[in-house]
DNA sequence: CTGTTAGCGCTTTCAA
DNA sequence: TTGAAAGCGCTAACAG
């Protein structure tokens, strides 16, 4: 077991070959200023010696730390978790890395991660922000200290100076709705998540869109907005939900992947035969709604896709001299209907 | 819009103050060495002046990052990001932000991520080993190198320097098996992973063992090892394996939740009645097996709390006098059969 | 092609 | 109670 020993560095291997650390430095990013020879020398002294550098030195010294910092709302939801494989899989291939934080939900968690990042550990920002947050003033003051941020899909308001990915949610539920009605349902229930929450909004919109548009009466005994921000108390409101209700649906839009579930098991265990008494929808596609029995009909929504613009448009805004100030973008990725089991 | 200005620094509050860059740092550090009427002026100052400190400057002066990394198989696989959160709770409480990187279940992804922590960034990492690692001379590397590391989940070797978490997996399985033989279960078939993975491979032995200790025969046909690294071709191969059964089982021991699903479901297509005809358990309890219809039993892994667990070890290595070479710890965390509806 | 040197922003001795 | 100054390890401008 060799010592413990002190990490060796530039200086070391400038000594041992008796050249300067510059030349090292140098020679150690291939820099064709440096004779052929020398390059090749320094190499194999490294290699030798074990070098590793400082990845803390280089990015105090270059200004730059080719980290990008990420913050979602929570873990255990896996549309974030499949948005941040995107992002990392294309900043990977960037060469950069990721660092994730969770807001868990809260909005004084959100400025702490912000503020952390904000210290110069991330050269810049990709966030969702949490259904808390209506202030964006600590967004703000992020993009006015020249950190590129990019926002996705939680966005109440179009930030200014941040790139935008979003989707198209109140399109993507008028079309959901508009299928089961085409199907001649008439008492469609809508399973939505905390109001507050903009994607909510947007989905509730297309409902109510697609409602009226059908000239369906909307009856308020067939919405709920889902109030829990865990997965437990989820399953108990739909639960009752579903045993209180008033009016039997003959189909349910829900607004995530796990409400379609729940929905689906809650009626199930009431008796109700999915497709042919009620027809289901769920949101997002995340694999879930394919395992279930009857599997279930989902707007299928291109998450890893999200991340991996979010991604590209951050790095862009990288590249881009500081000076030009470019329009920010904002990108809307298409949803699509996929077609299962349970409609 | 305020113009886009150069952060401040410790030396623009030293100088509007009149003091020296030394003090002011004091000062923020709230030293008492620094008089208190002093300290009070910094802070205003600091306050009005917007100042943020640079965690890398701080980093690369006081050789801390309060950075741990992470490495993981696989993002989509909720045992890790739960792992995952189980770390980010602790590591927060203690001042210390994560940095997760996937290793795609490559060994070369796994060795380069580990490499580029070694580069300075983290202060300790946090590994689960893919199945195809079989060398650990690359942590052996890291660990030489002073950098605190533990490992969990899939280790097949005992590595020096190390701590670790793991589960015993073994045991867990026999638990699970034993059950079902004592339910007069004869043909119980097991669904394994790739067998090149420490946990499967223990989790077949433990199904192995309970077999023999109730002199149950032990069927070649009732046995998959799923080969698949990816959700989608895990759903092929069980599907085929259950198509083409030769003995009908009166039981399934699967060595994940998501296995559990898939036979559940390959099997109510197949006209099984479940629990009647056969009972299924699964492995994990991450969610699904609670939302499925029927319910699934499991073994509960402590899924967070190995994260937790994870955390505080590599902290507390942090803590350790380098000097005092600590014994390395071996932590085996307790499961337990959560009985539902499969059963 | 290579070396010298001045930082990057902060911490921390040592001295006053 | 404060300040001066030497690093932390690397980059990059400038000089030769």
């Amino acid at each position: 077991m060799p010592l413990k020993k002190r990490r060796v560095k530039l200086e070391d291997i400038a000594r041992k070959l008796n050249i300067s650390i510059a030349t090292v430095s140098r020679a150690l990013d291939d820099n064709p200023r440096v004779k052929l020879s020398t390059r090749e020398k320094v190499f194999k002294m490294a290699k030798a010696m074990g070098y590793m550098p400082n990845q803390i030195a280089k990015s105090l010294s270059s200004g730059k730390t080719n980290i990008i910092g990420v913050i979602i709302p929570r873990y255990d939801e896996p549309f974030f978790i499949e948005v941040c494989r995107g992002i990392d899989d294309y900043a990977r291939e960037h060469n950069y890395k990721i660092l994730i934080s969770s807001s868990r939900n809260s909005f004084e968690f959100e400025r702490d991660n912000l503020i952390a990042f904000e210290r110069g550990l991330v050269d810049g920002i990709i966030l969702s922000p949490t259904h808390e947050t209506e202030m964006f003033t600590h967004i703000r003051s992020v993009i006015n200290k020249g950190i590129p941020v990019v926002l996705f899909d939680n966005i109440r308001e179009e930030v200014q100076g941040a790139d935008h990915v979003l989707i198209d949610d109140d399109m993507a539920s008028f079309k959901a709705v508009e299928f089961l009605i085409k199907k001649s349902k008439k008492n469609i229930a809508f399973i939505g998540g905390i109001i507050e929450k903009k994607v909510f909004q947007d989905r509730y919109k297309g409902y109510i869109k697609a409602m009226k548009k059908y000239n369906i009466p909307i009856r308020k005994e067939l919405i709920l907005h889902c109030k829990s921000l865990d997965r437990e108390y989820e399953d108990v409101e739909i639960q009752q939900f579903f045993n209180n209700i008033a009016i039997q649906p003959d189909a349910v839009f829900a607004c995530t992947d796990n409400y379609g579930l729940l929905t689906m098991k809650t009626l199930l265990r009431l008796g109700y035969k999915i497709p042919e008494e009620v027809s289901i929808i769920g949101f997002g596609d995340l694999g879930l709604g394919e395992v279930f029995v009857p599997s279930m009909t989902c707007i299928a929504q291109p998450t890893y896709e999200m991340g991996q613009k979010a991604a590209e448009l951050l790095i862009e805004q990288f590249n881009e001299s500081n000076d030009t100030d470019h329009p920010k973008k904002v990108i809307k990725l298409k949803t699509k209907l996929v077609l299962r089991d349970s409609t």
